[in-house]
DNA sequence: CGACGGGACGC
DNA sequence: CGACGGGACGC
């Protein structure tokens, strides 16, 4: 299967979109396709489909274009004129794949003008917007977000008005982007559920494994979470909500006691350390959630002292249900971001961390370019991101950091040199959350900008002199 | 002593 | 009317 598609040159459908379906007159031969499309572009091949047994001309040309872009000019200009000697006007579709065929209803359905893209986390619609426009007209530019958090997911749809707008801005826009040709909307949702559920079982084998968290955060002795929400809250949302230590919970769900909710945490510190981001928060706006210890697994003693008793949870679930009633119904999502906001960056900041940081700073602007980037170390394992971010934020001008999947390991990006150089020279070697972080300027990466085949070769020749020397 | 992410839309 | 041939031993 791969075979045939890697030996295809010419006929492949690389880049995307850029072979045309045409369907005209049988008089018309290779020239008359020559002399009417060259000028969009370069013709890698045409090929005018003739009956294999008889040689008849069927009325089908395919045209493979070098570019996408060139594809599209040819295909907006071209559609419904007459060439040659014909006499009827020629139909001009974008070709589907040979895997393909034609049984797809591929001429209508398929969605040439929209892109799918990779987004900065701290991007809105409207910069997305703003952004793409300079590519040509949007339909829309749409940032997909959590629906319970209402963050962004890292990904978007700008859906342009032309196709070859899409094209221009899927071969000119930033590399960082990523774009892809938008597959239509479907329910396909076999293959998420099993990829989401594979990925938490990662998430669960790691979080087993890992050592026990030191006691920099209120080693307060437990582990285990008592919320307090409004009912509307599913248990997926508070899941999302709880994952601010996506790595430390135990067990996927929460268990149901006396119609509230509970979550364990692997270790004290980390349970203390989400009592502490969320209890008190608003979600949704008007409804505080409540989060308290649970001491249930403990010795008497302790818990006689500090476990509230049952009367006490109803009058505090009453009074949140009440204020919950008392504020405004429809605050906006920008609030509740802004709350958010405000819970994840004025916490203790020095109680988690051994060393004195900085305050706050606003990330980097969306348009800014990573021009230095930090590689991170953290032992025994990774951090969460929102850990992360707040960390490697007060330097000023981060772009993003991250942990690699499954490894301990990860990186900074900076629009400043003198923020990455700040950052290695406050963080190396300090401990957050009993984590120690390596923090160390990052090699450069492997050329990104060759293709495939060349690279490879670089790569494997590189690794065999080191092997060799 | 660990080195290059992520990816599908509540119609 | 209207959906897939021909080329061919390289680094």
């Amino acid at each position: 299967m791969a075979d045939r598609r890697s030996s295809m040159g010419s006929s492949s459908d690389d880049p995307p979109n850029s072979r045309l379906f045409i369907i005209g007159p049988k008089t018309l031969n290779e020239e008359d396709f020559r002399k009417a499309f060259e000028d969009f572009g370069t013709i890698e091949e045409i090929w005018v489909v003739k009956d294999r047994t008889t040689g008849e001309n069927k009325g089908v040309t395919y045209i493979k274009y070098s570019k996408t872009s060139e594809a599209a000019k040819a295909l907006e200009t071209m559609n419904g004129k007459i060439i040659g000697n014909g006499t009827r006007s020629i139909k001009v579709m974008i070709a589907a794949s040979r895997e393909q065929g034609s049984n797809e209803t591929l001429t209508k359905k398929k969605k040439i003008q929209r892109l799918f893209v990779m987004v900065p986390k701290n991007m809105t619609d409207t910069e997305l917007y703003d952004y793409f426009k300079q590519f040509g007209d949007i339909d829309y530019a749409s940032i997909i977000k959590d629906k319970a958090t209402r963050e962004s997911k890292g990904f978007a749809y700008v859906k342009y008005v032309k196709f070859s707008h899409a094209a221009a801005a899927f071969e000119q826009c930033d590399r960082k982007y990523k774009p892809v040709f938008a597959e239509p909307r479907k329910a396909n949702s076999s293959r998420n559920e099993e990829r989401f559920s594979s990925s938490f079982d990662g998430f669960h084998k790691s979080s087993m494994s890992l050592p026990p968290a030191p006691d920099h955060y209120g080693g307060e002795g437990y582990t285990k979470l008592m919320v307090i929400a409004s009912p509307n809250v599913n248990q997926d949302q508070l899941w999302k909500l709880f994952d601010v230590v996506p790595a430390q919970i135990r067990g996927r769900t929460y268990a149901s006691h006396k119609g509230n909710r509970e979550v364990i945490y692997n270790t004290p510190q980390w349970a203390a350390y989400a009592k502490d981001k969320l209890h008190g928060f608003e979600y949704p706006p008007g409804h505080r959630l409540i989060v308290r210890p649970e001491y249930d697994n403990l010795r008497p003693s302790f818990s006689s002292k500090d476990k509230p008793k049952p009367d006490i949870l109803q009058i505090a679930e009453t009074i949140a249900q009440a204020s919950s009633l008392i504020q405004a119904a429809g605050l906006s999502p920008d609030v509740l971001q802004a709350k958010l906001g405000i819970i994840q960056s004025t916490k203790e900041s020095e109680v988690y961390c051994s060393i004195k940081l900085p305050d706050p700073q606003p990330l980097a602007g969306i348009d800014e370019e990573t021009v230095a980037r930090c590689f991170i170390v953290c032992t025994p394992s990774a951090l969460p991101n929102t850990v992360l971010k707040d960390v490697f934020c007060r330097f000023g001008n981060l772009i993003d950091v991250y942990m690699l999947n499954n490894r301990n390991c990860g990186y900074a990006k900076y629009a400043s040199k003198q923020s990455a150089e700040d950052a290695i020279q406050t963080l190396h070697g300090a401990e957050v959350l009993g984590m120690r972080i390596k923090v160390l300027e990052a090699e450069e990466r492997p050329d990104a900008n060759r293709n495939g085949r060349e690279s490879i070769r670089r790569v494997l020749s590189s690794k065999m002199d080191s092997f060799l020397l």
